[in-house]
RNA sequence: GGAGAGAUGGCUGAGCGGUUGAAGGCACUGGUCUUGAAAACCAGCAAGGGUUUAUAGCCCUUCAAGGGUUCGAAUCCCUUUCUCUCCGCCA
């Protein structure tokens, strides 16, 4: 959600905004229903007002009095109920209104429809070169005993997988391996709870326009499955006013994620790249509101050192206006080279959400005696399906074995490879 | 899951239809006293929103949350959430 005294001071840029976010919501129609509401507030403030005077005098007025002051007072009940009801469905079609805006984008966002425009910043490693048949993760997880997609689609479905042996190890070594760094930048790791409620769910805005569809909704206790751990993160301080001098607050949180990829029938089919479910470490920091352009920046850094520990390559990636979330106002990819496919595919994502999530989620901060909204930012660590996918495919050799990239080792019982 | 008790300001704790936005205590802030500190004494001290140059004033809202009764609700009624005790179940 943006600021309406925002839009009210910067219609034209909110506009140039919307356009570039190919967004068509209507911002004059939308200051129209603002001034209605706020003229309607004070309507309703100053009848209250009224009504309080003359209870206030009731107690001490004579009996002959008194009749005169109770009919007054409920007449002025009455009206106030009215505008009080004409007052709320104001503010539920203003909410609805201010909720379809995106984030207002930061200036060096590049502009575009979709990825065609997005901007790769800088490349890192060269595409690994292979002098044998290279194969996929498929080929190499199966061999090897680390993937079993066909027998969790026999209990599960598609877009399941059972991880086994060696593959769960590696999971869990690429989440040493993060907390270890994360825990060294300051971040407090957090196994958060993964469901929660609608309430919080649409507070972070991923239940409007569509959202619910990609949603795991447990209807007998109202409660939805996480789709990132971010999701349970930022409304970890929801209705909370921060101690400045606390922050930044960086959360490592690690959960597995929920996805019903409900509009992807048929994309990604193969693998372990697009599952319903998988594990993933997530930072996300709630920083002072001028300081979440230079957090931005510390988040991608955290990826790139993470990703250099295991030295896959890489090309971190800025994205285009149309390709840009809706709560975010810049986002950076890392995409990591897939061997099999010949592409970079995203593996990493981190997002300054501004002021955007912690508006709805009323997470402030005091300072010089006045509350602002608190900055959110998001990034991946390691998302597992497709870290797992990189280092196959990348770290295969000939004989169908797997390097283990050095800084894992420790936590594979000192092997350098795994094999069959 | 069953039975009961509860939720009030930073903390503690009164209030149980009408100057109660909320007694008292602790903590905190300022002052007197003191070489300094402590103690004692005096004074101040909730938050959110609107209006405003204003962190002045004025107005609205807030005693877990939501709804209701009433001219008037922290106080009465309903619903929900959470906490505690006992029983049951369980990792």
């Amino acid at each position: 959600m943006i600021d309406i005294k925002y839009i009210r001071k910067n219609p034209d840029r909110v506009k140039l905004n919307n356009k570039k976010r190919f967004k068509d919501i209507d911002v004059d129609e939308t200051l129209v229903l603002a001034d209605k509401q706020s003229v309607l507030m004070q309507e309703v403030e100053s009848i209250r007002a009224d009504a309080n005077a003359i209870a206030a005098k009731i107690p001490g007025a004579s009996e002959s009095d008194r009749a005169g002051l109770i009919s007054e007072g409920k007449e002025l009940k009455a009206r106030s109920k009215e505008k009080e009801d004409e007052l709320a469905s104001v503010g539920r079609e203003l909410t609805e209104l201010l909720t379809s805006f995106p984030n207002i984008l930061k200036e060096d966002v590049p502009e575009g429809a979709d990825e065609a425009s997005n901007i790769v910043e800088r490349v890192v490693g060269e595409p690994t070169v292979f002098d044998f048949p290279v194969k996929d993760h498929m080929e190499l997880g199966e061999a090897l005993g680390l993937i079993d997609t066909e027998r969790a689609a026999k209990i599960s479905g598609s877009r399941f997988t059972f991880l086994m042996g060696d593959a769960v190890l590696l999971e869990f070594a690429l989440v040493q391996y993060a907390l270890a760094t994360l825990t060294a930048e300051g971040f407090t790791p957090v196994v958060p709870p993964h469901m929660v409620s609608t309430k919080a769910m649409g507070a972070m805005g991923y239940l409007q326009r569509g959202g619910e569809e990609e949603i795991y909704h447990l209807k007998n206790d109202d409660l939805v499955l996480i789709g990132t751990s971010e999701q349970a993160l930022g409304p970890m301080y929801m209705d909370e006013i921060l101690d400045p001098a606390k922050l930044p607050i960086r959360l490592a949180g690690f959960s597995p994620c929920y996805r019903r990829e409900a509009g992807s029938y048929g994309k990604d089919v193969k693998g372990i790249l697009r599952l319903h479910q998988f594990d993933k470490i997530e930072m996300f920091s709630f920083t002072e509101p001028d300081e979440s352009d230079k957090e931005h920046a510390h988040l991608l850094s955290i990826q790139e050192k993470l990703m250099a520990g295991l030295g896959l390559p890489y090309r971190v990636v800025k994205l285009a206006a149309g390709d840009t979330g809706s709560p975010s106002a810049r986002t950076w990819d890392i995409e990591t080279w897939m061997p099999s496919q010949g592409v970079y595919r995203e593996t990493h994502s981190t997002s300054n959400t501004t002021d955007y999530q912690t508006r709805r989620l009323h997470t402030r901060i005091k300072r010089d005696g006045k509350n602002e909204y608190a900055h959110a930012l998001n990034g991946t660590a390691f998302a597992i399906g497709r870290i797992l996918i990189a280092l196959l495919e990348n770290n295969q050799q000939k004989d169908g074995s797997i390097m283990i990239p050095e800084p894992l080792r420790p936590f594979m019982g000192g092997r350098d490879k795994i094999e069959a």
